[in-house]
RNA sequence: GCCCCCAUCGUUCAGUGGCCUAGGACACCUGCCUUUCACGCAGGCAACACGGGUUCGAAUCCCGUUGGGGGUGCCA
């Protein structure tokens, strides 16, 4: 059991592969360890996990950089897998001479078919070259680390407690491929060892990774001038979906970036993707500023169970966030989803926006109709409006009055009202539905105003016209 | 199949043997405000998976059952 290390000691890292943009899971265990970096006052590692030539795309590092850094995650140092092949490949060569790993130049098929022949319903590497002394083949052979096969490794995970493997269950797994580019375990291990990684903070998915990584450092600590002891794992629980399931990129909307660009805010995504595993310990409200957070965060507070992503409470927080911006940051922000709606326009609307849009993408839904052709309401909304009563003089009356009236939103909001006190009638919805087409929105005088009162008109009278 | 893990309101976080007739938040419902909606405010609905232990006492500890998930790649 390793000494945990405490503040400035602390070293973690964040490696995703870069076979894919920024997902929510990923994001969540960048924050987690940047979370407790900066708890500790410690040292946040990004590092590029790219061993896996045809899987990682180059372009995505940047993107990836990019969500990080939106998300107001920093590090302080980088490192990229690929550049540090040699190393990899040089520990490798080293297990090998030392008996500790082997050549081995079955293919998959071949593997398989001998599981079949075999007929005992086991699955995975038969350990059928680990004692033939089969020597190295450009392209044909693998390296394996030849697993113990007995006893047990076990460790103890800050989150889920002690977690014990039986060695038995563990098969000689491949650690450099036949092209020689080294795998995900030597690196990872060797990278944890040799940067000092004190702390390794992942989801739950990688759990079982731990005894072969473990084994992993132990071989190859000799080789190196660095701290064998292992690092303390933090295996955070999934984040799932509907169906409980890990979010997966071809079901589930899991892209950062989307999620920007749909206009939520990094400080609602961050605060909400905190709150999933973990609660603040003072018991207080879950949305605040992440300093108060990165306060109180500890490893050890983090939830076991699975959490759902549940977006609607992800737009709740965003709502929160956005209505608690000033309105010209709230403009500010605003700005690329503004649609068809001039900015002049919006900059007058947006306190109204401001308090009733939980995602900046709505914007348009809700303002679309002062600039958009004229509305064609729901049969459900025009029989809540027009069901009952007498409709039709009431809409005469209106187009009369607001055919004469001052074009300006408090003339405007007099006229209507005046009507609806004259003829003892509620006039706001059938005009809201007239100009609109629904029966919610934001007020409509000013929209009004800024809109030419022949528009106006023409709407109110094809309303008129469709009630016959 | 084998290995590992998980289990409190619909969701999420709280609860670490007595303060729990289980608390907060989201969602949902009701009311107030308002000639719309929203915001805001006040209420409401709603959970310790099941069965055995341990204990004076269990949501909290142990065992089992059931259910769920993850892994099982020359991916990470």
């Amino acid at each position: 059991m390793s000494a945990p290390a405490t503040g400035a000691d602390v070293r973690v890292r964040f490696s995703p592969a870069p076979t894919g943009y920024l997902h929510v899971g990923s994001a969540r265990s960048a924050l987690f360890n940047w979370m407790y970096a900066r708890h500790t006052g410690g040292t946040m590692i990004l590092r590029i996990e790219d061993t896996d030539a045809d899987r990682s795309k180059p372009e995505l590092v940047d993107a990836i950089r990019d969500s990080l850094g939106w998300l107001g995650i920093d590090w302080d140092e980088e490192y990229r897998q690929s550049d540090r092949f040699d190393q990899y490949r040089a520990a490798a060569d080293s297990l090998v001479e030392r008996g500790l790993a082997y050549y081995c130049d079955s293919t998959p098929e071949e593997v398989k078919a001998r599981n079949e022949a075999r007929g005992d319903g086991a699955t995975g590497y038969d350990g059928y070259n680990r004692d033939r002394g089969l020597s190295f083949v450009e392209g044909k052979t693998v390296v394996r680390f030849r697993t113990p096969e007995t006893g047990t490794t076990e460790y103890d995970d800050l989150i889920r407690g002690h977690i014990s493997f039986d060695n038995s269950t563990l098969e000689d797994f491949v650690i450099v491929r036949s092209s020689g580019v080294p795998l995900f375990h030597v690196a990872n291990a060797w990278d944890d060892l040799t940067m000092g990684i004190t702390h390794v903070v992942r989801g739950e998915d990688l759990v079982n990774t731990v005894p072969r990584v473990l084994l992993l450092r132990e071989a190859m600590a000799p080789l190196v001038d660095a701290d064998p002891t292992p690092p303390v794992f933090a295996h955070l629980p999934l984040i799932v979906n509907e169906q409980r399931k890990k979010l997966s990129k071809r079901r589930d909307d899991v892209s950062v970036g989307d999620y920007r660009d749909r206009g939520f805010l990094a400080d609602a995504m961050r605060n909400y993707l905190l709150t999933l595993g973990w609660g603040p310990r003072d018991g207080g409200d879950e949305i605040r500023p992440i300093d108060v957070f990165v306060e109180q965060f500890e490893l050890d507070d983090i939830n076991k169970a699975p959490a759902f992503f549940d977006v609607t409470k992800l737009e709740h927080f965003n709502g929160e966030y956005l209505r608690a911006l000033s309105v010209e940051e709230f403009v500010e922000v605003a700005q690329p989803h503004l649609g068809p709606i001039p900015a002049d326009l919006f900059a007058a609307l947006a306190p109204y926006a401001q308090e009733r849009v939980k995602v900046l993408d709505g914007i348009p839904e809700l303002l679309g109709w002062i600039v958009d052709d004229a509305p064609d309401p729901s049969d459900k909304d025009w029989k809540k409006v027009f069901g009952k009563g007498e409709p039709g003089p009431i809409l005469d009356r209106l187009i009369e009055a607001l055919g004469d009236c001052d074009w300006t939103a408090a003339a405007i909001e007099e006229t209507v009202f005046g009507v609806g006190t004259e003829l003892d009638a509620k006039t706001q919805l059938p005009v809201r539905l007239a100009l609109t087409g629904v029966r919610a929105g934001i007020p409509l005088w000013e929209p009004m105003a800024w809109m030419d009162r022949a528009v106006v008109l023409d709407r109110l009278r094809a309303t008129r016209a469709r009630l016959g």
